[in-house]
DNA sequence: GACACTTTCCCATAACCTCT
DNA sequence: AGAGGTTATGGGAAAGTGTC
């Protein structure tokens, strides 16, 4: 059977490129090695690799043709409207983290439920609350950049660990990468499953959006890793821009955040 | 088909263990 | 003793699964 074609996927609507890999997938033939979760993994990596070079130069393309993101302010612009659009969703739900007292007592979700400590009941709310979807903006960001797809985003389809596939200029094969926010995000248990989800890829990337957190907390013998501008800089994005506007994003949220308490006093 | 329960997936930090 | 890796602890959303 013929490899799937870019041209063949770049027509399709997303769910209709998710039916077309979904079949070709079903037919790749995995590794008998292989741990069964990866299993689907595998065969979708094995049938995006091929097409994904021919595609990107696609969205390099039309990258160009639209104006590409890489000229003037185009690309600060974009980063902007996703931190903005990420800030927005937020604010918008702050009050909905509040708790009363009473639902606080009758169901308590944690100690500080419990104790009734507001404040702290509160700002263990925000953080997680921020801390997680973040997670995903950096993946949408990634996505700015021609040089990235998103498997979920542009085939509609989930590759397990992977949340990013990039190829580097002047490279031939696709990198699958998997982004956390810090270089400690990962904890040790959960190391080896990312050692996994990622070794099988022929080019793989362990990716840190952010130089923070101290040290790595992964490690890996044949996987390489990238924080911040090395990361960034392989899709031709620009580290210090983004740090900015995360900046501008973090603030307007805080900002708000103590605008409501003000308004809405204990 | 609605709802409840379970698993998975995002995340953070401290403590501990082992090897050099 | 220090570094590097592992384990323990903890929150919450979303997706998946089972049941009535």
């Amino acid at each position: 059977m013929q490899p799937i074609q870019a041209d063949q996927l770049i027509p399709l609507s997303i769910s209709d490129r998710f039916q077309l890999i979904e079949e070709y997938a079903k037919l790749v033939t995995v590794p008998a090695e292989l741990n069964s979760d990866l299993h689907r993994a595998y065969q979708i990596a094995a049938v995006l690799t091929p097409a994904l070079p021919n595609f990107i130069q696609y969205q390099i393309q039309v990258d160009i043709s639209h104006g590409s993101i890489f000229e003037g302010d185009r690309q600060s612009t974009a980063i902007s409207n996703e931190c903005e659009q990420f800030a927005n969703r937020f604010i918008d739900t702050i009050p909905s983290l509040v708790r009363s007292p009473a639902e606080m007592e009758v169901n308590p979700r944690n100690l500080y439920e419990l104790c009734g400590a507001a404040v702290f009941v509160e700002s263990n709310s925000i953080s997680r609350q921020l801390s997680r979807p973040m997670g995903d903006l950096w993946e949408t960001i990634a996505n700015i950049s021609p040089y990235a797809i998103s498997p979920e985003k542009d085939f509609g389809i989930k590759i397990t660990g992977i949340d990013s596939v990039l190829l580097r200029q002047g490279k031939g094969a696709p990198v699958f990468v998997q982004i956390k926010t810090q270089r400690n995000t990962l904890t040790g248990s959960q190391a080896p499953r990312s050692r996994s989800e990622l070794e099988f890829h022929q080019n793989r990337l362990f990716a840190a959006a952010f130089c923070t957190g101290g040290n790595w907390t992964f490690s890996s013998t044949s996987i390489r890793r990238a924080c911040g501008a090395e990361f960034w800089s392989m899709v031709g994005l620009d580290y210090e821009l983004l740090k900015f506007h995360v900046k501008q994003m973090i603030l307007k949220i805080q900002a708000a955040y103590i605008d409501f308490q003000q308004k809405t006093p204990l």
